[in-house]
RNA sequence: GCGGACGUGGCGGAACCGGUAGACGCAAGGGACUUAAAAUCCCUUGGGGGCAACCCCGUGCGGGUUCAACUCCCGCCGUCCGCACCA
């Protein structure tokens, strides 16, 4: 492909910048690759950065967020690339999920139509950024060639006891008769029916991430370019705690049937004698046996079962008890007998499903006891407190102390009690079991990829009547969806349609029937990475030589939203593949870079309605900053800066900007305002400020084409050369640095103070009637690699500069420019002198000057002589190369 | 509720490992150019005091450690993100 470049305006016409954007595919701008490269690149050093949403969800368009993703990983792709490294930057796409079955209920648009006519449209937005992706290697998860090696894997997870089946609960929806995601539930209904929704259990099909708990847990330690708060959020979601499992008997008095004991786990073992009751969860056995002859405790169980199963909304439900009548016997003090309630907040998932409660240690027993009126015991007392005086009433003490009120324990600190009474209930046996166990638990649960929806990879298993369950035949995959649903009725169309799960059985050949559930999209996204390396083989998921020459992905970059979910199900499915041959390491991604998002203003107007950027006209008059409506002039109140959305109509839309200002525009200003973890605020102000810039390089690099294609002034004089070449490498190095650790709004300032010193070297020289020869030799340096510089992050722009400079290469494939560390290095170096810590004054002195002759400048120092006033200084602390303190 | 972050001028932010707080940009004000406007260029711009030199205060709030704290420690307040079927 031949490098498409625009005209450079006619001589001397440097008032207009070249028409930017205009060419979409800019030869090396983007990069295919192809198949045929992938032995050639195997043979080179690689470097792999990866957009996270390097399959975006195509919802249509693209908006500011991929921009910000995108430009951030093309400046690294691209700066790799002048680096000398071989780089591997793809585009995908994750296709799969429910907003296609939304369109197709809302608009009777197929999800298959719906998907691909969006692929289209965001693919020409996306080439329009100028992104340097290798578009060769695309590939969309709903696509069979795609799915169709996942259902591989699926199985192949499935024969290495990696999948299971279990019950778990969803919401259920009474009136659609359907599954409703989190996310569809709304202050506990349905978000199309309005109904009540109900928990109800279903079998579903689990990928076995708790055989991995121990190792996603260590390995986090290596992950040394992951952000400390993502290692510690997946820290906290596995959650590795140490404790002890305990056999409580049960009154038989009080119990069902054939119920003898109940089984807790907990942490707190030290706090055993304070405790004053136990709490099930509602799913508890233990709470259906009770429940058989209690129709009271009945009903409350079904009351719990209307919150959804969202466990925020359990977390901050009101926390609510029903005592069994149950009574369970305290190991310790047989005498004691412990009320045993059910209760909404005991989770099934988690530990036996059931806990003792010590209100004096816990604030939620505590809360829970409080209001069901039930005893506080006191058993551990913080140090410094009197024991017979310490109280609790609305707050639990957590922290470490002594033991008291627990007989062989008191004295105890918090460890050793705990460590007694492991040993002493693992001493204790009851049915030749111990009473006591220790037990590492996890909070990590396995993970659900069941969903009842079509637009989604079926799920490759055959329900036969007499074989059971049954794998699908390598050779009969992929299993593709059906092309002929409708979804005119709510529930899964795969379930009702007329033939497509009646199969004969490929064991018996008997009548069998189709899984019908289809794979969580986190299951797509979990592996696209590793398909990227070589998108084309048909035979496998992954070619094992060439993904593992390019992976780990060396920079993943995505959003904290991320941070826990995709990351971890990513990490758990990296050690899957690699247990069934399909990959050679652990862990995908060894750099993570979390995002911050892009937000803007709310407006809104007199009748309460949202208004958008577009629409609202902002206006200054001194210090007020108002809106109004540019249709009517009707005043529009500004309100709070949020993240862009739909329902807040505060988007605005990246074709428009990149229309109006050009793609360069538009990336500079994602890249320059804030720093890339943290939010960035769209403003109008900001990118026309963006624009403005590109056209001043755009006439600096015009100025300095001119003065030094023009006839050298004679001259002798080195100095202003040198220092041409001094702010020239000093700024390469702190560019090179701030692209390196990804900050890339501190490259773009210091690309700011660099173009205002060359500016000014330009204007200095064409004010002496000419540039030297040396000069000239300096400014074409310093043009050069200021150009260079910016490159990565305004290819557009940097490729017409470059040409401007009389080069005929294309700038995206020069080198990135060599660092002179020599001009780094000044002969003297100014210090800051403070007094008392205060800055009072600057002393220069020669770079290797001793600390008695700094200190000797420094009391010579008019404004340290005055703050002294004639008393000698007690101590003067001299920080080499940094500063003076004198403290007087 | 649990877990994780963030908080610096009018605004976005900078400050490497505890060492000059406010780099750079935006906005605002003043000036130059222009018949005029736009664009461009120059100057000012944390708050207070002073003719000035210069001084005092200042990084969400309250304490502490240190010669020195935006940075470290303790306790608050506020905002945001995640919580397993949104992706």
């Amino acid at each position: 492909m031949t490098p498409c470049r625009l005209s450079w305006p006619s001589p001397g016409d440097f008032s207009r910048p070249p028409e930017l954007n205009q060419a979409d595919d800019h030869g090396a701008l983007q990069r295919p690759r192809g198949r045929a490269a992938l032995a050639e690149d195997m043979g080179r050093a690689g470097h792999f950065p990866h957009p996270q949403r390097g399959s975006p969800y195509p919802s249509g368009r693209i908006h500011m967020g991929h921009v910000r993703n995108y430009a951030m990983g093309d400046v690294v792709a691209r700066f790799m690339r002048a680096r000398g490294f071989n780089v591997l930057h793809p585009m995908g796409w994750d296709a799969f999920g429910m907003p296609a079955e939304n369109a197709a209920i809302a608009n009777k648009v197929h999800p298959r139509q719906w998907t691909y006519a969006n692929i289209e449209a965001m693919r020409s937005q996306l080439k329009s950024m100028g992104l340097s992706l290798d578009w060769t290697r695309e590939l969309a998860t709903c696509d069979p060639g795609y799915y169709k090696h996942q259902q591989k894997m699926f199985l192949d997870f499935l024969r290495a006891g990696l999948v299971e089946r279990k019950q778990s609960k969803v919401n259920w929806d009474p009136v659609d008769q359907t599954v409703l995601a989190n996310e569809q539930v709304i202050d506990g209904r349905g978000w199309r029916s309005g109904a009540p929704v109900e928990q109800r259990e279903l079998t579903q099909w689990f990928f076995k991430i708790t055989a991995f708990s121990d190792d996603l847990l260590a390995a986090l330690d290596r992950l040394e370019r992951w952000p400390e708060k993502v290692r510690l959020m997946q820290q906290n979601w596995i959650g590795r705690s140490e404790g002890l499992r305990i056999r409580f008997a049960l009154d038989p008095e009080t119990t069902p049937s054939r119920e003898k004991e109940l089984e807790i786990f907990t942490t707190r073992h030290d706090t055993l004698f304070g405790a004053t009751f136990m709490a099930i969860s509602p799913e508890h056995p233990l709470a259906a046996a009770a429940a058989k002859s209690n129709p009271a405790l009945k009903s409350f169980i079904a009351e719990t079962r209307r919150t959804g199963t969202a466990e925020a909304l359990i977390e901050t439900a009101e926390k609510l008890g029903f005592d069994t009548g149950i009574r369970a016997i305290h190991p310790f003090e047989p005498a004691r007998k412990l009320p045993v309630y059910v209760a909404n907040f005991i989770l099934m998932e988690y530990g036996t499903g059931a806990i003792f409660g010590c209100p004096a240690h816990d604030q939620r027993d505590l809360d829970f006891v409080n209001k069901y009126r039930l005893p506080v015991i006191p058993v551990v007392c913080p140090d410094g407190q009197d024991p017979a005086a310490f109280r609790i009433t609305d707050t639990a003490f957590e922290g470490d102390g002594f033991m008291i009120n627990s007989c062989f324990l008191d004295g105890m600190r918090v460890a050793e009690a705990k460590e007694e009474v492991a040993r002493r209930l693992e001493r204790e046996r009851r049915d030749g079991r111990p009473v006591g166990e220790r037990q590492v638990q996890y909070r990590l649960r396995d993970w659900g990829i069941s969903r009842q929806r079509y637009w989604g990879c079926p799920i490759p298993i055959i329900h036969c009547e007499t074989c059971g369950i049954v794998p699908v035949p390598d050779r009969d995959l992929p299993v593709k969806l059906p092309e002929d649903v409708d979804f005119d009725r709510p529930g899964n169309p795969l379930d009702r349609h007329p033939t497509w799960k009646h199969v004969r059985c490929p064991s018996c050949g008997g009548p069998a029937r189709r899984e019908t559930d289809t794979m969580d999209t986190f299951v797509d996204s979990s592996w696209y990475f590793a398909r990227f390396t070589d998108p084309w083989i048909e035979t496998a998921p992954t070619n094992r030589e060439v993904v593992d020459t390019w992976m780990p992905v060396d920079q993943y970059i995505g959003g904290i939203e991320h941070a826990i979910l995709h990351l971890l199900y990513s990490r758990f499915f990296t050690r899957a593949m690699r247990a069934t041959g399909h990959i050679g390491l652990d862990e995908p991604f060894a750099g993570l870079f979390t995002q911050g998002m892009v937000v803007h203003e709310t407006y809104r107007t007199a009748d309460g309605t949202h208004a958008e950027p577009a629409e609202v006209e902002i206006k200054v008059e001194g210090d007020r900053r108002y809106a109004v409506l540019a249709a009517t002039g009707e005043p529009v109140e500004i309100g709070p800066i949020e993240k862009m959305s739909k329902s807040k109509r505060n988007t605005v839309d990246p074709d428009d900007i990149m229309g109006t200002f050009g793609a360069d525009t538009a990336r500079w200003f994602m890249l320059s305002d804030s720093p890339p973890e943290r939010d960035v605020i769209w403003t109008e102000e900001g990118v026309q400020g963006a624009g403005r810039f590109a056209q001043r390089l755009w006439r600096l690099v015009n100025d300095i084409a001119e003065i030094t294609a023009a006839e050298a002034r004679p001259g002798k004089d080195r100095q202003a050369a040198l220092e041409i070449r001094r702010d020239a490498h000093k700024t390469l190095d702190k560019v090179t640095r701030a692209i390196e650790d990804l900050r890339f709004n501190t490259a773009v300032a210091f690309m700011y103070s660099q173009a205002n010193l060359l500016e000014m070297a330009v204007r200095d020289a064409a004010g002496r009637g000419g540039a030297t020869a040396a000069e000239q030799a300096a400014l074409r340096e310093a043009g050069d690699m200021l150009v260079k510089l910016f490159a990565p992050m305004m290819p557009h722009l940097a490729e017409e500069c470059w040409a401007g400079l009389g080069h005929t290469s294309l700038v995206a494939e020069e080198p990135w420019p060599t660092l002179d560390k020599t001009l780094l290095i000044e002969d003297t170096v100014t210090l800051p002198v403070q007094v008392n810590g205060k800055k009072r004054a600057d002393v220069t002195v020669a770079r290797d000057a001793g600390q008695p002759d700094i200190e000797a400048a420094v009391l010579e120092l008019e404004a340290v002589r005055r703050a002294l006033a004639g008393k000698a200084p007690k101590k003067v602390i001299v920080v080499p190369q940094r500063i003076v303190n004198v403290v007087a």
